[in-house]
DNA sequence: GTGGTCTAGACCACC
DNA sequence: GTGGTCTAGACCACG
């Protein structure tokens, strides 16, 4: 357990996770560059080749382009960086519905026990 | 693999949090007797010792108590059912605003986002 | 789990240790009778088998005798009782002594290490 | 069975105490990593899956941590090792003098045997 | 019948 | 190369 990573689940999918959340936030802005491979294996103290795998990925959602001999870019495709947000809000909405149904709670539950702890940290 | 596994997370762990579930549910009621490994596994398609590990997790956090030659039964002490189901509430509550947040999303934002959801499924 | 056995080892062998401390200790006299193999079976919450696999082996051990239709008894040889008695201390205290040494202790250690348990426990 | 094994016990409990007895009398220093899974396996005529039950149990007790890819480590956390040191040695003290009086032998006696036993192996 | 341990051999992700 | 998971099939102790 190099850094913060979680032993269950691969590590280069943890980091696209994490480079996601970025654009999606937009840390990583629309056309800005992405650290390069060996830059953020040395931050996340992880294998390049991992890192490499990450971005692979990144790029077969088409949320990332890789330029030849210049690095890794957030998509200049506004449209599709909305729509991952979109998408994300939808499914982790969906999936967090879904398990408290699951482990036995009804609507009114869940929306009294988010409301309890969004209160506790203020905001 | 086989039935309805996520191919990224360990089966072990799966069929251990389906049965938490069920625990969590009611549908396992206090002191019932588990599937034996042998059923459980033919059940699901795995094979007994993944179930036997998943089993041995489960009683590792004492959720169930083994009894030599009888079977695997869930503990009778109430008070830990209670707790285990109000620290995974709370848990699964916990991330997904963190996660929520991580992405951009305040407190407003989650509970409409929250609230339309369940909604469009009714309940 | 039923009572206060330990899982890693065989009951009959746990059974076994418990009716020979007795016999060392003098609670159970020589030519007393032993409880029968479904009272001990009902006191400690064991099958009756497996109390009678201890009551074999205690057997085999020359401790005690079994009598037709009568029970089971410690045996009349007071030298054999007393030898055992004697071998257990030197076994205890041997393998103590071993597993101290191998864990990196000398002898010094190991004494001043006992004595201040034996005080703590005040005696 | 093959090599040095206690038939009683499970062997990766047994490789579990090996591994910790050199842990704690130095033998293997912190940080330091231990042999592979498959080597161990074949010092002791072991299946590798045999040992990695063994390091699994190693690590829940945080005396070991892994890094994918790369090995087993002692742990760096040197406070994490005394006091592994220190627990080990009061549990083997404790248990000792509990058997000890189980049997019958008062303070005087078990530290009067036990030096007994000491000077006959020198040291 | 139950769970617990072990083996042999396989595949995977990561480095 | 490393550890992690899984299978198939075996044997054991216990009830």
């Amino acid at each position: 357990m190099t850094d913060g990573f979680n032993a269950t689940q691969p590590i280069y999918l943890q980091l696209l996770q994490k480079v996601i959340i970025q654009i999606v936030r937009g840390d990583l802005k629309t056309g800005e560059k992405l650290p390069s491979v060996r830059e953020l294996g040395a931050q996340f103290k992880v294998n390049p080749n991992t890192v490499q795998r990450a971005y692979a990925e990144l790029e077969r959602l088409a949320v990332v382009e890789t330029r030849r001999g210049l690095g890794t870019f957030v998509t200049e495709d506004k449209a599709c960086l909305n729509q991952l947000r979109e998408q994300l809000k939808h499914e982790k909405i969906d999936t967090f519905i879904q398990d408290m149904k699951e482990m036995g709670f009804n609507a009114v539950e869940i929306i009294a026990g988010l409301s309890e702890h969004l209160n506790d940290k203020s905001n």
